[in-house]
DNA sequence: TACCAGGCAACTT
DNA sequence: AAGTTGCATGGT
């Protein structure tokens, strides 16, 4: 199918996701219990499902319904650093991921590196997701449900290389087994979900914004890590004291896209 | 060798 | 309310 503003190269490295791994062509990724085989050509875009599940998942997955030419047509020109970073991200977009497994992908995130937050979930899915298919001669596991994870014990979350982090993810588990559950989060509005979230341990304001983000679409969340704080007072002459609540007013509502771009822009531009 | 990585909770003032 | 500190682990 023919798509535009969707590169699969800038959205597999942006950050948003730690499940697309790259293979002799394209990418495998995996969301849930669910994987796909992505390939893009140009504007030439091949999906092909590795698993039972609709196809219509993975459009919604990659947002495609979603008209990323006038989104980005009311971003451009407010800042010549942010229409830098669109330009070299053209293909940033935001993924509609699962909420569950934000929570526990982004608590491992905080105070991390993306390469040990991508092994860990690796870890994590390896040890106790299902095998849900076979690619190139190797396999790949499912996102563990809080029943795969039901047995774990503090050790075991330490064992995928988690770190002191080991403790909020066990307690999140136990919790979501004794009826947490952040599905039901869906239905609240921004003031409530952020709340709720946040009294999740592990989860502070930076991670409560990403999972607000990511894994409830929630676009104008704007998670602001060190990096995104080097951008704002470097590039758009914001006092500390400001940075909380700079995104509610400069980028009214598709504030996350704009973060992405600028993440992006940053992650590039380090090499 | 220190310092950093998509910060956070607990503690001190 | 606001500021400080310890934290697992791998990379540079």
């Amino acid at each position: 199918m023919k798509v535009s503003y969707l590169n699969i190269d800038q959205l597999a490295v942006s950050g948003q996701t730690f499940r697309w791994y790259s293979v002799s062509e394209g990418y495998l990724v995996v969301h849930k219990d669910q994987a796909m085989h992505i390939r893009q050509d140009g504007s030439d875009l091949d999906i092909k499902a590795l698993t039972e599940g609709p196809i219509e998942a993975w459009h919604d997955y990659l947002d495609l319904q979603r008209d990323y030419k006038a989104i980005r047509s009311r971003l451009y020109g407010k800042n010549t650093y942010l229409d830098a970073a669109m330009t070299c991200g053209q293909g940033i977009r935001l993924l509609n991921q699962d909420a569950y497994e934000m929570v526990i992908t982004f608590m491992i995130s905080a105070n991390n590196n993306m390469k040990r937050i991508k092994d860990s979930v690796f870890k994590l899915c390896q040890g106790y997701g299902k095998l849900i298919c076979h690619f190139e001669g190797k396999d790949y596991y499912s996102f563990p449900s809080i029943y795969d994870l039901r047995a774990l014990e503090i050790k075991d979350y330490r064992a995928c290389g988690v770190g002191y982090r080991d403790k909020y993810l066990y307690e999140f588990v136990q919790e979501a087994l004794g009826g947490l559950d952040v599905d039901a989060f869906h239905a609240y509005d921004d003031e409530d979900l952020k709340t709720a979230l946040m009294k999740i341990k592990g989860i502070g304001e930076k991670v409560a914004n990403c999972v607000l983000l990511f894994g409830y679409h929630r676009r104008h969340g704007f998670p602001i890590d060190t990096w995104i704080k080097k951008v704002l007072v470097g590039h758009f002459n914001v006092q500390e004291k400001d940075l909380k609540d700079f995104s509610k007013t400069f980028f009214p509502e598709e504030g996350g896209l704009a973060q992405q771009y600028l993440f992006y822009y940053g992650a590039v531009e380090k090499k």
